[in-house]
Parts: structure tokens; C-alpha cells; sequence
DNA sequence: CGCAACGTTGAAAACGTTCAATACAAGTGG
DNA sequence: CCACTTGTATTGAACGTTTTCAACGTTGCG
């Protein structure tokens, strides 16, 4: 960890209509503010790794953080990446258990990290702060079993496909977006190698998708939703 | 939902054993016994659909409950599978939400089914229970994550010998033991064709291990861990 | 300009799915 | 107790997909 501070006015505002504050009453907002450290992280800085104590937990302010599991013989994982406004979900560890995975700064971020005892100390007597940890929780609970199931359902350019049309307007008019990340980061989220993306991306070419570096151009969404 | 019945003691008993339950205050158990409702499930028998509003929460007493997700074109894909003393993870949605996935028992079971708005009256003025949902879906994000990340970093061979492993004594000594369930719903947990399953237990006849029906013995647990 | 990180492309191999056929087991009714 | 039926498990062959490894482009930054 770079810097550690309290938090400024910038950085109350963001956590503010962050997921988890933003369901807070007032005086639980005050709490976890009371005891917010912001922090500063270079790219590929560690957060915590697999297995170790899990004693604080983290939320997001600007950045991206990558959390994923590691092979006896060093090939990783990714299961899940976490952006501006959520939740480590892997940080949610009640009771002095450890962490289940890794997490390590995708690029550099702003992080805000909260004491697990003290989190767990306001939550037993402040309900709303436990119930929006169970909302956050069951939320990328769900987020989850919908990799899961897009995994083992869909080949890799159907998982591309999918992926670009939840990131584009909902209407069935053509649209462009930025990827909001590297393409080796996007690989890794939807469980592929980096190859197969880009192999991915030139098939769907042949669907009214073009691309150049991080800009996308989605021609036909109906014929995208039909890969 | 074939009867539907106020919990005897027998069921009592399970609930308190179960992971929710134990984790409660004598008044929090107290006040969820109050509103807890037995059922008792024919196998093949729906809790609940994908895209419903979600109004339960589901606790297997025995049986199992297969979680899984459909395809537009009907194929489904297992997420999670439940066995007694679990809470099913999908079920625990707050604040209207709908339920993630579909919910089917895999066999005759007996659940307990908890009106979710009653539970959230009373994890609004208990934190233990608010604390207890957290910490039930913390565990199951981290069981989810260690499905994501086993299915995409290792083959099917290595992923079954990995649940064998975890499924026999901790020692390296030979042991036996009976598969929980059918071979079939054990393909879907893992994420395979119940082809792909059988393939895999030929495979692994090569390194000790030998199943008849459903009964399993490990000759070498060393040298399925090498696998 | 040159280096380093990132991305693309190709060819071969490994892996898993699918479909179809067959075997096996358990439970039902004669 | 046996034949029949149904659900479950195994095996084979063909096919499609993804990985892997290696080489080649490209981009951006010092």
C-alpha cells in the first residue's frame, strides 16, 4: 500500500453512492466513514492473498480489482473483477476465516478499506450495515453462478457476444462503446486465453462487430444476440 | 409441495444443527422456528424458477437441491448442489429481488421454507440473523469461486480426483466410501457430461481408484493428488 | 528510435461434447 | 421368480472447440 489517509470530501462523495454505503442509514454511513482508510494502489499491487487472515475489507473507488485463484503449479484464475462502487466480495469474510482467493490491483486504484473486526462490531448492533453486506453478498452470489452457467454453456465467441450486448444501450440500435479495461483483463473475466478473445472479436466480425483497440462498434445487436 | 406442516421435534432438531440455525441466539432460533414451514418434495419437484420474484428462503433437512440455469434453448448448466443442514444460496435474495436460478430437488427431500419478508423483519431487529445470511453467502461465494476456477484450470480426470480427495479421510491411507448421490447429478456439480464423468473414472481405474455403482475405493490417495 | 507490453495469427494437439448403441440396475406386475 | 420397463451408466467414433506454443504485428512510452 502506497498511502494510507482518511478520506477527503472526493472520496466521501464516491463512497457514498457506492453499493454498499449507499443502502446505509445515516448513522451507519458516519460509522463505516469513522473508520474508512482510502488507499492508493499501484498496478499489480496485492490486496491480500489466497489463505491468508482476512482482517479488512475493501470497496472500490476508482480502478480495477482483479481476484483470482492460483494453480499448485502457477497458473491463475480470474473469478471475478471488481470496478468503481463494489465490494470485494472475497473480503466479506465473517468470523476470522481467510481469504478464498487473490486479489491484486488490475491497474492503478483507489480502494477503500474498512477493519473487518470494527465492520463486524457496528454490523452486530447496527442490522441495516449486516443486511447490506447479505445484499452485496447475494447479489455477487448471483453474478457468480451466471459465470458458472456462462461458462459451461456458451462457447467462447457466445460469451464475447453476450458480454458486449449487456455493455451496450438496451435498444436494439447499433452503438459503440469503450472497452472499459485491457483486452488480456477481459479474456480473463470471461474465463478465456487472451487468444481466444481476440479470435472471438474476428468472428464476430463476420456479425456487424468491429474493433479497434478499445473502441467497439456493435452493427447489428439482433444479429449479435442470435451467435 | 406435496404437505406442508409446522416442524416437529425431529425437524427442529436438523434446523438447529444446520448451518443457519446454529449460528443464532436462543431468540433468533426461536423467532425463526415460529415461521418455519416443512415440506416434503417429491423428486423432480421445483422450489423455484429462474426470474421469479423471490418470496423464500429454502433450508435442505435431507435430500439434495440442484441450483441450475436454462438455456433459451433448454440445456441447463448445475451451480450449486445443496445437501441437508445447507441454506440454498439462490434463495437468500433481499429487498424484492428475483431468484437467480432454478431450484429442483434432485431427489425425495425435506426442507424448511422461511417467508423471506418475515426473515428480513426479524434480521431487521436481529443482527445475529442479518450476520448469519452474511456469513452463509460469503462461504458460498467462496465455494462458487472455487467452481469457477477448478473447472477452468483443470480437466475433468483432475477435477474428479480433486472430489474424491476432498470427499475421503485426510491421511494418505486407502479409503472407501459411497458416493452421496448419482453419478449423474455428480457430472452436473462438476460441470460434465455424464459421459465425460464415466470417461474420467476409467482414466482414474489407472491410478488405484475403483467404483463399482456407487461405492468408491481409493488405493493411493497420492497418486490421485499427482493426477 | 527502440524497447517492452499487448495483441493477433497460425498450426498442432488435447480435451470435451454429441449422438447412438449397448449394458446394467432397480422396481413393477404378472 | 421371472419378464418387462424405466432410469441410469458405459463405450465408441466423429466432431467441434479451446489450449498451447511460437512467431509476427502493433502500440505506446521512454
Amino acid at each position: 500500500m502506497n498511502r494510507l489517509m482518511k478520506p477527503g470530501a472526493r472520496e466521501r462523495e464516491t463512497l457514498l453512492n457506492a453499493g454498499l454505503l449507499s443502502m446505509l442509514g445515516v448513522e451507519s454511513v458516519a460509522a463505516m466513514m469513522e473508520i474508512a482508510v482510502i488507499g492508493n494502489l499501484p498496478a499489480r499491487q496485492m490486496l491480500f492473498r489466497e489463505g491468508e487472515p482476512a482482517d479488512m475489507l475493501h470497496c472500490v473507488l476508482s480502478g480495477y480489482i482483479r481476484v483470482y485463484k492460483l494453480d499448485p503449479d502457477g497458473r491463475e484464475a480470474d473469478v471475478e473483477l471488481y470496478g468503481p462502487g463494489d465490494v470485494v466480495g472475497a473480503s466479506v469474510v465473517l468470523e476470522g476465516g481467510r481469504y478464498p482467493a487473490t486479489a491484486q490491483a488490475a491497474e492503478p486504484s483507489l480502494i477503500a478499506r474498512f477493519d473487518l473486526k470494527r465492520v463486524r462490531d457496528i454490523a452486530a448492533r447496527r442490522p441495516d450495515l449486516a443486511m447490506a453486506l447479505a445484499t452485496t453478498l447475494s447479489s455477487q452470489l448471483g453474478r457468480a453462478f451466471a459465470s458458472l452457467s456462462d461458462d459451461r454453456l456458451h462457447t467462447a465467441p457466445q460469451r464475447v457476444a453476450r458480454y458486449l450486448l449487456s455493455h451496450c444501450s438496451v435498444d436494439g440500435k447499433p452503438s459503440s462503446f469503450r472497452l472499459p479495461y485491457q483486452k488480456s483483463l477481459l479474456a480473463g473475466k470471461l474465463g478465456l486465453a487472451p487468444e481466444a478473445l481476440s479470435r472471438a472479436f474476428s468472428l464476430l466480425r463476420g456479425h456487424g462487430v468491429s474493433v479497434r483497440g478499445r473502441l467497439v462498434h456493435i452493427g447489428d445487436p439482433e444479429a449479435l444476440r442470435r451467435v
